[in-house]
RNA sequence: GGCGAUAUAGCCAAGUGGUAAGGCACGAGUCUGCAAAACUCUGAUCCCCGGUUCGAAUCCGGGUGUCGCCUCCA
């Protein structure tokens, strides 16, 4: 089956044709490990497992590189500001390496959390300095750099085109009106590849330019180069990254290599939260962590991602993000029904609900519409195992984890206290003194439980 | 100001020419000592105005609203 994805190089859906018909090659912009990542930072990779896993899904073999960037990021996109990993390093009294261990460790627990499938190769920048000199030095050899006090800049009046992703008119804008403009820029929109570190700078390599770093940018050129080659199938990020990052990366392979380094780009929207940005001034950032306190499972967040389309925007709220949690859970016990039941399913009917899930996630990733097949195969009246098949492959797309639902289900600890008044309640119910057991239930209830009189006994939950 | 999106039931949202997927919430029912859970059922003509068409949420034109980027952010 065709797989159709959009490419924001031409602003179009495509059809996906691999360079090589066996195996795709992807880059996937990692995270600056300065910080905890945060679910509008989860969404794009959720975005990019669903992207792996379409590709799978379609007999792909894939060769996928994704960054973890350790140095240069600065805190403006562009080339200005102070590098965020020394910002984090000296505001957490630590050095740059601790920072970056620390966070790339808490990073690969949340992507682990969230059942994403990673990529086969995870490079750190500071482990590929050697090549990203050696691209600065390809790219002044074909003369798109110059050097200046600061650093190397790339020169983007020699390009044929820049920028070519977005529409920005770079003439209507004061570029630099609002920061101090670089008297030795030769144009406004030049950014750095390679920066001169300054005395106080901790992360520097010596290079023919003397003590230095590279530019946030460079690297991710860099890497790709290294992994995948000039040329290569898609390139994913998030959509911040259209006007300066993927415009400057593609910059810096057309300077080095001549040619744009990826066919296909792919930008996941950013999350909203109560209707507007996620920023840290208005403190509505949040993490894995945060959600998994309000009782929110990483894999509902999964879920809730998937209620849009990854080229829409998606507002989250935590009522939203609940009623995901509620949805997997009766997911997961609808896919038990299924598991325990034996009729007889029409293999026709399977074959058109997997055609239909198939032609979903193959027209740019519609989770949204597969989703909505998914409930129609667990709202099958007939029980059968081998719609519970059906749903484990549909999973090899979701990664939901279904088939390990009951490595999910909570378990809580319950005080001393509470579960005396449990027992107490249980005489109580045997003896059919409904109003003591009653009494008891709101006791329970006060102390932060909820009980449920099930098929299969007492069950407990914690109150949020 | 420039650029880019978007407007579909209470909420989150699919759907790009042929009489509106799905999830959550609400309500009703089944079950249960009751409650909860579970299960079943129930809801919208698609921001406004005009046009094209046999036919439009879906195309075109004009409004209005909202959001994002351009400044840190995936």
């Amino acid at each position: 089956m065709k797989i159709q994805l959009y490419n924001t190089l031409t602003h179009s859906k495509q059809e996906f044709k691999p360079i090589d018909s066996k195996e795709v090659k992807i880059y996937s912009c990692g995270p600056t490990v300065y910080s905890y990542a945060h679910i509008g930072n989860f969404r794009t990779y959720v975005f990019v497992d669903s992207l792996r896993r379409v590709l799978k899904y379609n007999g792909y073999n894939l060769k996928h590189v994704m960054n973890i960037t350790d140095v240069g990021h600065l805190t403006s996109d562009a080339d200005t500001g102070e590098d965020k990993m020394e910002k984090a390093a000296r505001k957490e009294g630590k050095n740059p390496y601790e920072i970056a261990e620390f966070y790339t460790k808490a990073f690969m627990e949340d992507m682990h959390k969230l059942n994403i499938d990673m990529p086969n190769i995870i490079s750190k920048a500071t482990d590929n300095i050697p090549e990203m000199i050696e691209m600065v030095k390809d790219i002044i050899k074909n003369g798109y750099a110059y050097e200046t006090s600061k650093g190397i800049y790339f020169d983007v009046s020699k390009l044929d085109k820049y920028p070519v992703l977005s529409n920005n008119k770079l003439e209507g804008q004061e570029a630099g009106a609002r920061i101090e403009v670089d008297p030795e820029k030769r144009n406004p929109y030049d950014f750095a590849i390679w920066i001169k570190a300054p005395e106080n700078h901790m992360m520097k390599w010596d290079s023919p330019w003397g003590l230095s770093y590279p530019g946030w940018h460079l690297e991710c050129s860099a890497m790709g180069r290294k992994f995948l080659g000039n040329h290569f199938d898609i390139h994913t990020g998030g959509i911040d990254h259209i006007p300066i990052h993927h415009e400057n990366e593609i910059a810096q392979s057309k300077g080095a290599n001549g040619e744009i380094p990826a066919n296909y780009w792919m930008h996941c929207e950013f999350l909203l939260v109560d209707g507007g940005k996620m920023s840290k001034s208005l403190g509505n950032i949040y993490t894995l962590k945060d959600l998994q306190e309000k009782g929110i499972e990483p894999l509902a967040y999964k879920m809730f991602c998937f209620s849009a389309h990854y080229r829409n925007k998606l507002n989250f709220t935590f009522e939203g993000v609940k009623s995901y949690q509620k949805a997997l859970e009766r997911l997961r016990s609808g896919y038990e029904k299924h598991l325990l039941g034996n009729k007889k399913v029409d293999d026709l009917k399977l074959q058109e609900y997997e055609e239909r899930f198939h032609k979903a996630i193959n027209d740019d990733l519609n989770m949204p519409l597969a989703m909505s097949i998914v409930w129609e195969v667990i709202r099958e009246e007939n029980k059968s195992i081998e719609y519970a098949k059906l749903i484990e492959k549909f999973d090899e797309v979701l990664g939901l984890d279904i088939k390990n639902y009951k490595n999910y289900q909570k378990e809580i600890e319950i005080p001393d206290e509470v579960n005396e008044l449990i027992e107490k309640r249980n005489i109580a119910r045997k003896e059919k003194n409904w109003a003591e057991s009653d009494k008891l239930r709101d006791e329970i209830k006060k102390m932060g439980y909820n009980v449920k009189d099930t098929a299969n006994g007492v069950e407990i939950s914690k109150i949020d």
